[in-house]
DNA sequence: CTGTTAGCGCATTCAC
DNA sequence: GTGAATGCGCTAACAG
């Protein structure tokens, strides 16, 4: 029997009598053969892989999202390859090079890029490797992602609600997209209510660092004017601002209302159980890792798409000043965290 | 100039004129060009990719596990490819079949099988890929993870110490290797102790379900002599035990003593600062990681490497019943967290 | 130092 | 239905 026919029997092929299938099959098992996907993907000049490149794994919004992301490529066949950049953007370009190098057949990225970054993204369209960004936006790519200006708005408007008058609002790490759309958001809804915004109140932290948080929130209450509510752009630097609140003798949410970004796991857990903007990492995930899987197939270049995912409030205790809460927050959705449940019952 | 200097001036080979070598380079940035590790993979009959299978990479655990992994790895030229199981053992075994199909230079495996698990190992062995276990333990392979008697022991020995007469334990998911090892320990700690192992303390959770712990503390407090203290089986257990118990009334930690284990980000945040037992989760992955780098450069086969992590006792409030708690834990050693210090300040 | 040759395991094409 | 030939991009071994 000849080589062309043990591989056409193996990989299913129409034209290969049930009878030797059956044999080249018995005998396969037999040897403990198993195809060579290496050789495969030579031919192909593609591999079933797909590169997903992420700041830090650590952080559960990402690994969230890489779940979300495993279980729609894993379903269609491919395996991910990861990469940690640890925010840094000379690791991050390594990181895109080997990937490609190493022919995979898409690429998710979250980037450490600055919001302006262009060239970037056009030389890796050059390439020829489908990609989509993911949580942090840019111009002209395709994307998946929470649409933080709505975040930053939803966050705001809530605490305006609750009836805080004096909003203060402590950034995520400076510069990344996501950091700028809420402020963004932020600035919006107190200028639709005719609130203005005082800079004074705008203090900068980093996403994944209580401690940035805790001092952030410290020089907030040693305002002459202090703030009576606090957006964090993450729920981490809700947690710092949280800490930094009580051990000053602050009531939350008595005293400061705040509102944290991601709705970690934990979130409902801590001292007093945190109100947050979901940000459907799950979602956004699979959404991601869907578009990708349709970009690979079909290689169509109908512009780019750029999906946003609407993000959730999650109202706890430490933003509920008035108890008018409920009846007031008609405007924006309000469930539970469907995600994790859709998520522990795929499988 | 012929194909075999282009590629011998690509890998820097020693016996290129640096004249041609400049050439060379400068044609090769022109034109974009990328060496296609496919190829040389399929030459070299192993690609500089290694595997990783999990059960579930949202558990903060495995995510900063991977975190380890992937800061040793990628320092060495090798990327990950990355497998999550959902703690289904089907699963797990398509994914080590379709890694050793991808020719990965070697495997990293936190297995769901049930302690008993042999045959698959065997197996796996005579692939000749090289791979480690990590975090959970099964006979006769390399093994990487925590003393998990020893994580029994210790919490339970430090309930004791704190005064605790009474102590339940609410274990992790059945028949996982961890499981087993903290019920062990549990039970060595009481027998050292010449207190008797009381069945109906023990009660069974699932690592990462809140819900689950929150019932099953719930039994405990519905049991006519009533525990005083609980060893959980993980920092998620013991955040539902303490929501549960916190819910009935009991105070904690006067009424109720509550450990956990695996030293949660969040754990010192949640309404009863949580104490428990670190596992150096990052320490895990780091370790195994350069075991597995060891075993693919070297090959040597001198008997399978069992290596134990030291787990660290965290004392905060929902275990310090005494007073003198910081006098009499002198028996084991009480610091920070400080791998992820460590991890921070290593880029 | 540089060029030639053979072959890694598979898929495709075209004979038979 | 089946078999033989060719090449994917690279490396290794050797010849010049």
């Amino acid at each position: 029997m000849s080589i062309s026919t043990v591989y056409a029997a193996i990989r299913g092929r129409a034209d290969i009598s049930q009878a030797t299938r059956k044999l080249v099959m018995a005998k396969a098992r037999e040897l403990g053969y198993r195809p060579d996907s290496i050789a495969r993907s030579l031919v192909n000049r593609q591999t079933q892989n797909i590169g997903i490149v992420v700041p830090d794994l650590a952080r559960s919004f990402f690994a969230e999202v890489v779940t979300g992301v495993e279980q729609q490529t894993s379903d269609a066949g491919y395996t991910l390859l990861l990469c940690n950049t640890h925010e840094n953007r000379e690791l991050e370009a390594r990181a895109i090079n080997s990937l490609l190098s190493q022919r995979v057949a898409g690429l998710l990225i979250a980037s450490s890029h600055d919001r302006g970054a262009r060239k970037v993204w056009r030389d890796l369209e050059g390439q020829g490797t489908p990609f989509v960004l993911i949580d942090r936006r840019f111009a002209k790519t395709h994307f998946v992602g929470c649409d933080d200006r709505l975040v930053g708005r939803m966050a705001t408007d809530h605490l305006l609600q609750q009836g805080y008058r004096r909003i203060a609002h402590i950034t995520g790490t400076p510069n990344l997209p996501p950091t700028i759309g809420r402020i963004e958001g932020y600035k919006m809804s107190l200028e639709r209510s005719r609130m203005k915004v005082c800079e004074e109140l705008i203090i900068e932290a980093h996403f994944h660092e209580e401690a940035s948080a805790m001092s952030a929130m410290n020089k907030l209450l040693s305002l002459e004017h202090k703030p009576d509510a606090v957006f964090c752009a993450s729920d981490s630097i809700a947690i710092g601002a949280l800490q930094a609140a009580l051990k000053s003798g602050c009531t939350v949410p008595q005293e400061i209302g705040i509102i944290g970004v991601g709705n970690h796991r934990y979130g409902e857990y801590v001292r007093v159980p945190l109100s947050t903007v979901d940000q459907k990492q799950i979602d956004i995930g699979e959404k991601a890792a869907s578009l990708l899987l349709d970009l690979i197939r079909e290689r169509k270049d109908s512009g780019h798409r750029f999906i946003l995912i609407e993000p959730e409030l999650v109202v706890r205790e430490s933003s509920r000043k008035s108890n008018l809460a409920n009846s007031s927050l008609k405007s924006w959705k309000t469930t539970g965290c469907g995600q994790r449940r859709k998520l522990a019952t795929n499988r």
